[in-house]
DNA sequence: ATATTATGCGTATACGTATACCCTATGGCG
DNA sequence: CGCCATAGGGTATACGTATACGCATAATAT
């Protein structure tokens, strides 16, 4: 009889040649201190020879812990996907890096923000935590989370970290975020500044960007207008129809903060149509930094997040929770790229 | 005593409540058809009704088959990371999608192309199957791709489909395309036509394109001209040199068809450096329709993947092959999209 | 009416690991 | 020289599901 050479091999089978029980063989690869140094370099040894790997499935049940983590992406009904991209994938990236640092996998899902996703992940034990990332309708978002805080699923966020406090968030500074563009502008002598984005509880990150915005105005003496202020979602196409709208309401502006680098690029479209000079008559900042950003005439003024910084954040909190121990908010600053939109 | 109720519940809860034995509760839920209808819907009522959701590590445990998909993507060591996105994401989201689809979790996984994951993933028992995606060094690739036919992995992996025939493989068409891009040039009147994108054994994609233009300018009565290609790799950086390259040397040129948009966009930037108008001069086609391609000026013409035909695709073909079924090699078409960098 | 087969389900057990508990040697201590 | 702590590791079992069998009952065939 023996072993077919090609069967993976157990604990058993490594147990045997090594002269110990499986348990030993468990133990010594964990490293539990309860096995001597010399047995646990020969398990060690003799695993590495047989090409051995824990099998996952039978680890977990056991220990009822994954080591996995689950990447809930939700999009829009209607994603304008290609451009989400530039946002999601250095942190996916980065997330992804830091979960194999740490030992864990990362199962990922897309999900549409309508689904009844709080239910399905609740209790499959197919991860220790879950990282939620992306946009969408923020009050159902937020009746889900709080199923998902009250069924105990260890979760954390990304998004507007002050607001309201269920779960754990990290996100950028946005209000900071905003006063630095605000600052930049007024520097640059413009006293007119128009916010493309929608500021309504629905989007609290853009309605951060506004607060630090007129922060910004305010602190330079400049009394910020509400009727310069347009609703926006993130799409070239949503930018371009709100820079229209401003420009026909005749209100008089010299610069425009959007709340997004799509925004800002549908608004450059509808700036350039209605023959305003940009920078000149009209500066224009963006935000996100995507990589079109420096490929626009001008090129665009951004706010650079932190992506990289906040994939390692972001597990690092989920893990300190799942172990229970104690995380609290966390706030990334972002970064003033000055490029030609605001070069007077 | 009695059940906790925040305890997840297990089979064995609903078989108590439906009065029948544990495995009866889990054939009813995975549809055998040796359970009756009547007992069935009454096992998936309480099911439902108790949030009960099968547990994934036990149940691949005992079948050993997990249900799971492994996506693993290779950078290089310096990757220009915003830009792998527009090619990457919407891959990955129809990968997601479709997993899904078929009740699929998918594990993700970035690599390094030196790694040894050939080694890692063999045998842990996280996924059936596993999906390859990125590039890198060639030759490298290969002979990890024997690793895994060895050891019988299931794998698919997306690249170019014709050439060596180790594992499946599931591309776009790119001879095919390089074969539009060379006949739409030279119906706008170009005949000198330069190339820039690896054409050696290391990037087989970029070679079949340059195979197809090399073929319709032939087809058109046209020799390509050898010193008329450029090595370049996908970036921004590498595309500007090439270019620049070329400019140097002094070659007569009208037209150019980039491997890649980002080799496209850096090349532009060295026309546009060099005092050579677009496209009047030279007329120029990327290949990928990455975001930025409609905003640089001249918008670029381009070659569209159907990347989310791709992803379906991927995961198909993966999935037969775990199931060994039948599946043969999947060639995806791509579409020239019209922009002003060949108005002429 | 008896033999045969299918239907519907229960019984027993295996999947591979981790952990609670127990046991045995050794050495330090008085 | 007896007592106890400790190191090192064995024994037994649980995690929750899926499947090989077996066994009734009912439905057919003969």
């Amino acid at each position: 009889m023996g072993r077919q050479p090609s069967a993976k091999p157990t604990s058993f089978d490594i147990a045997y040649l090594a002269g110990v029980s499986q348990p030993t063989v468990s133990r010594a690869l964990r490293g539990s201190k309860s096995v001597s140094a010399a047995t646990r370099a020969n398990i060690q040894r003799i695993a590495q020879e047989l090409n051995y790997t824990v099998d996952k499935n039978a680890s977990s049940l056991r220990s009822q812990r994954t080591h996995t983590l689950a990447l809930l992406f939700f999009e829009d009904p209607n994603p304008d996907e290609s451009m989400i991209n530039p946002f999601f994938l250095s942190m996916l990236g980065s997330i992804t890096r830091e979960c194999a640092r740490r030992g864990y996998d990362l199962l990922i899902s897309f999900q549409q923000m309508h689904n009844d996703w709080h239910v399905t992940y609740q209790d499959s034990h197919r991860s220790d935590g879950i990282i939620l990332l992306g946009y969408g309708d923020y009050q159902l978002y937020l009746t889900k989370l709080e199923h998902l805080v009250e069924m105990g699923t260890k979760f954390v966020r990304w998004g507007s970290v002050s607001e309201d406090g269920i779960g754990l968030t990290v996100g950028s500074d946005n209000v900071g975020a905003g006063e630095q563009a605000g600052a930049h502008l007024v520097e640059i002598g413009r006293r007119r500044i128009a916010f493309l984005g929608d500021a309504s509880d629905h989007a609290p990150e853009f309605q951060d960007r506004y607060d630090g915005l007129c922060r910004a105005m305010r602190a330079a003496g400049v009394e910020p207008d509400p009727a310069l202020q347009r609703d926006a979602v993130s799409s070239e196409d949503s930018g371009y129809a709100a820079a229209k709208s401003l420009i026909e309401s005749g209100q008089n502006f010299d610069a425009v903060f959007a709340a997004s680098d799509l925004i800002a690029i549908g608004a450059m479209r509808a700036l350039a149509e209605a023959g305003l000079r940009l920078p000149q008559d009209v500066a224009i900042i963006g935000f996100d930094d995507i990589p079109a950003a420096s490929l626009t005439s001008p090129t665009l003024t951004t706010l650079m997040q932190d992506m990289k910084g906040a994939g390692t954040l972001l597990v690092d909190a989920l893990l300190a929770r799942i172990d229970d121990r104690p995380v609290e908010q966390r706030i990334l600053p972002a970064r003033l790229i000055k490029r030609q939109s605001t070069a007077v």
